[in-house]
DNA sequence: ATACCGACCTGTCAGC
DNA sequence: TGCTGACAGGTCGGTA
């Protein structure tokens, strides 16, 4: 389902929602699950955990947990602590490698959804956390494509953020590939968070064709490709991300960037600038959509 | 290195 | 109404 759009906007809702907050205990359910800790390791990990904060990198939601005991001192106000606080204490712990991670990849179909603990549960509830708030903290994933995990401090999601990185960096980041441009931006271990959606609307904005091979586009080119990625991401930020088909925030709510989809899910449609029916092809086994009189 | 393919899963929707 | 096939925001591993 997501993108670093509709990741983002989860881990934000997420992070406003229930930093600070306790994971008293946890239930994992017994079917096969999508886990790539085991389910022992995860539950041991997270139970009696504070969460510090809870962020992004790449498609990853990251919860930054209290370290084990023994770990920093982390200042408190009757129980509350103040964002700077959990920035501080999160910064301090992982600097004495005592944080903890838990690591949620929500795949396709991925949810994190937070519940009063009466609420029935979905179908395909894989996870519930209970909080020292009473709700519940809830993964569900239909298609299991998603994926747990806990690292005890320093997860490493691989490539470069695409809304950080620079012009050298972007650049160097293509030189001499051969793939199709389309392909090496879906390549996480390059440029990570940009999925199906926001490739092709970057290649459109910025003109060129998903095939075109990287290596043959020129410096200026790749400039403006990489700033038609940063537009497009910050902009589907500021919408609440794409809601194609049932996309929800952590509150719940849906995104509209949708809306302004210039290519993606637009086949035999016209182009917004030239008119021309936008095409659809398959590349790499992904919907490729693209218009062939403004992309070269 | 690269590129294509199927596999992993369930759900939905269009078409017959 | 119900069946079938195509398709879905992601990744991984195998094979040429």
């Amino acid at each position: 389902m997501p993108e670093l759009p509709e990741v983002e906007t989860i881990a934000r809702g997420l992070d406003q929602r229930v930093a600070g907050d306790t994971i008293e205990s946890v239930w994992i359910g017994s079917k096969k699950q999508p886990l790539k800790s085991p389910a022992g390791v995860i539950a041991s990990t997270l139970e009696g955990k504070r969460i510090l904060r809870v962020q992004r990198a790449g498609k990853h939601i990251v919860f930054d947990l209290e370290g084990p005991a023994g770990a920093a001192p982390v200042p408190t106000k009757k129980g509350k602590m103040y964002h700077a606080e959990r920035r501080q204490a999160a910064f301090q712990q992982r600097r004495d490698g005592q944080t903890a991670q838990w690591i949620v990849h929500l795949g396709m179909t991925g949810r994190m959804v937070i519940s009063e603990p009466s609420a029935e549960a979905a179908k395909h509830t894989h996870l519930i956390a209970k909080l020292g708030s009473g709700r519940e903290l809830r993964f569900i994933d239909p298609r299991m494509f998603g994926k747990l995990s806990v690292y005890s401090g320093g997860f490493d999601p691989g490539g470069v953020e695409p809304l950080e990185v620079s012009e050298e960096r972007f650049v160097a980041l293509f030189r001499g590939r051969k793939t199709p441009i389309k392909s090496a931006l879906l390549n996480q271990k390059l440029l990570r968070g940009v999925g199906n959606i926001y490739a092709d609307e970057s290649l459109f904005r910025a003109g060129i064709r998903p095939r075109r091979r990287a290596a043959t586009i020129t410096r200026e080119q790749l400039g403006k490709l990489r700033t038609a990625v940063k537009e497009v991401l910050r902009e589907a930020i500021a919408a609440g991300g794409s809601s194609v088909s049932n996309y929800v925030d952590a509150d719940g709510d849906e995104g509209f960037f949708q809306l302004q989809h210039r290519v993606y899910g637009r086949e035999g449609e016209a182009c917004l600038v030239c008119g021309c029916a936008i095409r659809r092809v398959v590349l790499g086994g992904r919907s490729s959509h693209y218009c062939p009189n403004c992309q070269k």
